[in-house]
RNA sequence: GGGCGUUUAGCUCAGUUGGCUAGAGCGCAUCCUUCACACGGAUGAGGUCACAGGUUCGAGUCCUGUAACGCCCA
């Protein structure tokens, strides 16, 4: 370490990891002696490395660990990674194809997840160096990955529980189905283009027969052509014998069901409730009148219903209670229910229908038409909507108990409003569908047999009496498929008679045994990932562990209601560790993940999964957009890092994170020395500062200052009649500061906690403490005795510093804290705690070890405004002599200070400092000393500061500047005296709002009574 | 369409339960390479607090409306 240059976070960096990391303090053991402080790390994906986001987000994290670490708690903060379904296997499955040229298909579904474990180990492994590399002090012995055998158990245990109590179902759903990769995306994998196509205009003909249940499904062949005869007749007329409809996707007229026109639309009033045929298909469908679904003033007002293929049209089926059909295969070919148009591509069929409805003479016309389409951000194929069967949890009773929680406060949302975000998603209800046409996941671990398979099964004496004891076991759960579910209406592979089974995760091999053996099938889907993410914070801590054991225990601790656990043994780490402290996210997943936890720990565990939810804000580039791959503006923690350090990088980001949902950081991009292109921000120059002020102070400083003290004699507790003015008023400042930066730290108020520690240790220690602190330092000859205090005093605030700063710039303080003990192994000014080896592990401040007092810290503002009068003096006559080309003075030759007989002493003491601080050659402070001669003038409260100027500027400049001060001063008079000529306000504000409005008035009268005196005495 | 957020100095943001002569960092201007630090020190300029109403003795702060931008959910 060498004493100035500047800060080199790179040279310490790795070091100070591996001294915490090798030394324990990240490992966490319960200790029934002491308390637990936990948090899971919200798991990043495995999909790709870590953005900025994360480093935000994970820097507060290790904000928050460390902060508690320090104050004596059992810390635990679990890191782990998302297996990220869809995502991780669609780019995957990209790399297959573009490198292989194959389909997941071909290598099948053991070497497709093969080749994604390979793809998770590596990113798994980038992303734990990214996290190390950030200064996580996460305990890396429990990591844990949502794919493997703890966390898996868990998903298998759950959704056992699940099913047993009625909570899953199988139902139809509207899914985005990405034909090209044969499976269903999300809505935030979609991404929306415009692209051109036709609009086309066709008639559907109108029954002429009144609306008869019967025809709900074919039309007779003679009354269907009857009525496309009718329509096309010449004569035709619109709203008697046909319909006219627009659309954009002309092939999903196979799966219409309705038609639908606006309730107060005369011109179908008289049609509603009469039926239409559909054409090609020679199928009537009703005529329904809808609100939501039709505009009148749009189109033609009438709009074809295809509930099967459109999310509008899903929904108005479901309020009307028509058919549903769907008719595309997974492939994006037409199925069965195509009828004629079976196994043509959507696109081929959309070519025929057009022509075939030509040929029927119903073609109105074709106009070219744009349109929003959203296409799949992993095939760049257009998305069909499509219905199809999906597994589903009922949200009902889950949801409540879920909404329940925040209600009663056992779990808070910082900031508050985020609650609102949680509470109206919960409240729709929404039933949760969790299948997913993926093979990267957690399979769905129900089996079903197919009608003889069951038969034979049924049949089968002794495999009954095996599912019999299992279900006597309470270990499977057998469910007959509901009404909805039954053939004919949509899942066609299933039987009447057919049973699903369920066995819990303990029996899972044999079960599968058991289903091979007799003909059932698993299900191929997998649980969306959240099902897992969902379990996070109790199946990394071990959830259900041996269940048979964990049951009997919590019965038992909650049946003497007294502690969690008993003293006679280790606690587990369930029992000890969760519920979690606080869960540190970001708002986009209030929803899909929050909500989810809290409604699966209260239903696995009986408690909330954590008492905090913190939101952070979202890093957006200097425009305001995210930051994205596809727009080129991602700033990478690892560059950032790189270019500025570790440090500097947090303390950014810390002060960053204040309250509102968004932060601006303005990207530029700059070529590395390397060559490389990277983008980075200058708001990082704010930290890297910081750092190197922080270091340059310590190293540069307060350290050689220290050596000389440990040559003198032996540290005896200082007492505070040693202390002189500046000592008590940093010691009082630091103790103000401690208590802000608690105050912060517990409202998760990072940008401030930052802020507040920033300007502490920059203006009131190295700007005023040490400057002010010098001359007592380096003062030739003996050691003297204020010599001692002040080292002492310097050992304790800069240790106090360290201790506070440490959970923002951990690797820095860390750096400092060693040398620190060598120098002053005795801090000295009071009780704090000395001989701790590692920062990371030493005490939290207490604010109560220091005095706070008001009465110095005016009586420093008092000198600080002197001071800053007299600087402010020299500054502009330099600015003055520089305009007419004359040198800068370096110090006033003289000045004269008059002060009220209250704080003439106070200055008077402080005669040296005044004079040195000031860069004043020659001061005189005096209670009614005359003021000199063409002299600049400042008047503070109290206190006027002359400076003669003869020689050095003009006095005109001055006249003008004191004369707008005096202009300023007057209109805030004005607007005083009439405040307080406001009955109102002298009636009805606070006693002590007024006297303070007295008291100011009087003081600016004061004011200006001497700036006019002033004025006058250099008027001309 | 519903909900939420933002709008304060050139830029990025603070501004606690209304009492404000509205703050910070960066940038800018001037001065200073004096013995921790030029990734620094000193000083200063810069703001009808988006707009329009209202409540109040008093509004950057509370209420209503408008506009712009953004996010979430449909």
């Amino acid at each position: 370490m060498s004493n100035g240059g500047s800060y080199d976070p790179h040279a310490v960096e790795q070091d100070i990891y591996r001294f915490w990391d090798e030394g324990g303090h990240f490992r966490a053991v319960p200790d029934a002696a002491r308390r637990p402080y936990t948090i899971v790390i919200p798991p990043p994906n495995v999909t790709g490395v870590l953005h900025m986001g994360h480093a935000l987000n994970n820097t507060l994290q290790d904000v928050l660990i460390r902060h508690k670490r320090m104050c004596g708690f059992v810390t635990l903060w679990l890191p782990g990674t998302d297996h990220a379904g869809i995502a991780t296997q669609a780019v995957v499955e990209k790399r297959l194809r573009e490198e292989q040229k194959l389909t997941r298909h071909q290598i099948g579904r053991a070497g497709l997840v093969k080749k994604i474990w390979e793809w998770k180990e590596d990113y798994n492994s980038r992303i734990l160096g990214q996290l190390r590399a950030v200064g996580c002090s996460c305990d890396w012995s429990r990591i844990r990955f949502t794919l493997d055998e703890v966390c898996a158990r868990a998903v298998y245990e759950t959704f056992f529980r699940f099913f047993k109590d009625g909570l899953i179902y199988r139902g139809l759903r509207l899914v985005n189905w990405d034909a090209a990769l044969q499976t269903a995306v999300a809505d935030d994998e979609i991404v929306h283009e415009t692209v051109k196509g036709s609009l086309w205009h066709y008639r559907y003909p109108i029954l002429p027969v009144a609306a008869d249940p019967r025809v709900g499904r074919e039309a007779p062949d003679n009354l269907a052509r009857d009525a496309i005869a009718r329509a096309t007749r010449p004569d035709a007329k619109l709203g008697v014998d046909y319909l006219v409809i627009a659309t954009t996707r002309p092939e999903t007229m196979l799966g219409d069901t309705a038609i639908a026109v606006h309730p107060d639309d005369e011109r179908y009033q008289h049609l509603i409730g009469k039926h239409c045929v559909l054409p090609l298909v020679n199928k009537a469908i009703p005529i329904i009148a809808d609100g939501i679904l039709v505009s009148k003033e749009f189109g033609t007002g009438c709009v074809k219903v295809t509930p099967g293929h459109d999310p509008n049209d899903y929904a108005f089926a479901q309020r009307h209670g028509v058919e549903m059909i769907n008719i595309l295969a997974p492939d994006g070919k037409i199925n069965e229910h195509g009828g004629a148009y079976a196994g043509l591509d959507r696109y081929e069929a959309r070519k025929k229908v057009v022509v075939d409805l030509e040929a029927l003479g119903l073609m109105e016309k074709i106009e070219p038409y744009e349109t929003e389409i959203g296409h799949s951000d992993r095939s760049k194929t257009p998305i069909e909507p499509m219905l199809s069967e999906q597994w589903f949890v009922k949200m009902e009773k889950l949801a409540e108990t879920a909404m329940e929680a925040v209600r009663d406060g056992r779990i808070r949302f910082f900031p508050e409003r985020y609650a609102k975000t949680y509470l109206d998603w919960l409240g729709e209800k929404r039933d949760w569908c969790i299948s997913r046409q993926l093979w990267w996941g957690h399979r769905i671990p129900v089996w079903t047999g197919s009608g003889n398979v069951q038969e034979k099964l049924d049949g089968d004496a002794k495999a009954q009496e095996r599912l019999a004891a299992w279900l006597a076991a309470g270990q499977l759960a057998i469910k007959q498929p509901t009404y909805g579910e039954i053939p004919g209406t949509h899942d066609g592979s299933l039987s009447y008679n057919a049973k699903r089974y369920c066995p819990a995760p303990g029996i899972h091999r044999e079960f599968a045994d058991f289903a091979s053996q007799h003909g059932l099938d698993q299900d191929p889907d997998v649980l969306d990932t959240w099902f897992s993410s969902a379990l996070w914070p109790h199946s990394t801590l071990g959830w259900p562990g041996d269940t048979t054991q964990g049951q009997a225990d919590r019965t038992s601790t909650s049946a003497t209601g007294g502690r969690r656990y008993g003293a006679d043994r280790v606690p587990s780490d369930l029992d000890y560790f969760y519920p979690t402290d606080v869960l540190c996210t970001a708002r986009e997943i209030i929803t899909l993940w929050v909500a989810r936890m809290v409604m699966t720990g209260l239903y696995n565990v009986g408690r909330v999964p954590f008492h905090h939810v913190y939101i952070h804000p979202v890093i957006q580039d200097g425009q305001g957009r995210r930051m994205s791959k596809s727009l080129g503006n991602g700033v990478d923690p690892l560059d950032i890092i790189e270019l500025f350090g570790t440090d500097a990088m947090r303390f950014t980001l810390a002060q960053l994170a204040g309250e509102t949902q968004d932060i601006r950081m303005p990207v530029k991009s700059i070529k590395t020395a390397d060559g490389r292109k990277i983008n980075t921000s200058d708001r990082f120059e704010l930290g890297r500062n910081f750092c190197n002020k922080l270091w340059q102070a310590a190293t540069g400083f307060v350290f050689p200052n220290l050596e000389t003290a440990a040559a003198g004699a032996a540290p005896t507790p200082l007492r505070p009649e040693d202390l002189v003015v500046e000592d008590r008023w940093i010691l009082s400042r630091l103790a103000g500061c401690i208590d802000e930066v608690n105050r912060r730290l517990e409202r998760y108020q990072f940008n401030e906690l930052a802020n507040t520690l920033y300007a502490f240790f920059w203006s009131d220690f190295c700007d005023w403490y040490v400057e002010l602190v010098k001359p007592r330092l380096y003062s030739k000859g003996e050691e003297t005795q204020s010599a001692v205090v002040a080292r002492r005093v310097l050992a304790t605030v800069l240790d106090q510093i360290l201790r506070l700063l440490h959970p923002i710039v951990p690797f820095i303080t860390e750096a400092l804290w060693k040398p620190l003990n060598e120098k002053a192994p005795q801090r000295g000014v009071t009780q704090i705690r000395t001989g701790e080896p590692a920062l990371i592990t030493a005490a939290w401040p207490d604010a109560a070890a220091f005095t706070r007092d008001p009465a110095v810290e005016r009586e420093m503002a008092a000198l600080q405004d002197v001071i800053r009068a007299l600087r402010d003096t020299l500054a502009r006559i330099n600015t003055s002599r520089a305009a007419a080309k004359q040198p800068a003075v370096g110090k006033l030759p003289r000045a004269v200070i008059r002060a009220d007989a209250a704080i003439v002493a106070g200055l008077k003491n402080q005669h040296a400092v005044l004079e040195r601080l000031g860069r004043c050659e020659s001061l005189e402070i005096g209670a009614d000393v005359a003021k000199p001669a063409e002299s600049a003038t400042q008047v503070l409260t109290g206190v006027e500061v002359y400076v003669p100027l003869a020689g050095l500027m003009d006095l005109a400049a001055e006249r003008r500047r004191l004369q707008k001060e005096r202009d300023e001063l007057h209109g805030h008079i004005e607007r005083l005296i009439g405040k307080l000529a406001n009955e109102g306000f002298l009636a009805k504000a606070p006693a002590a709002v007024v006297e303070q409005e007295r008291a100011r008035l009087t003081e600016m009268q004061e004011r200006l009574g001497l700036i006019d005196r002033n004025l006058a005495e250099i008027a001309e």
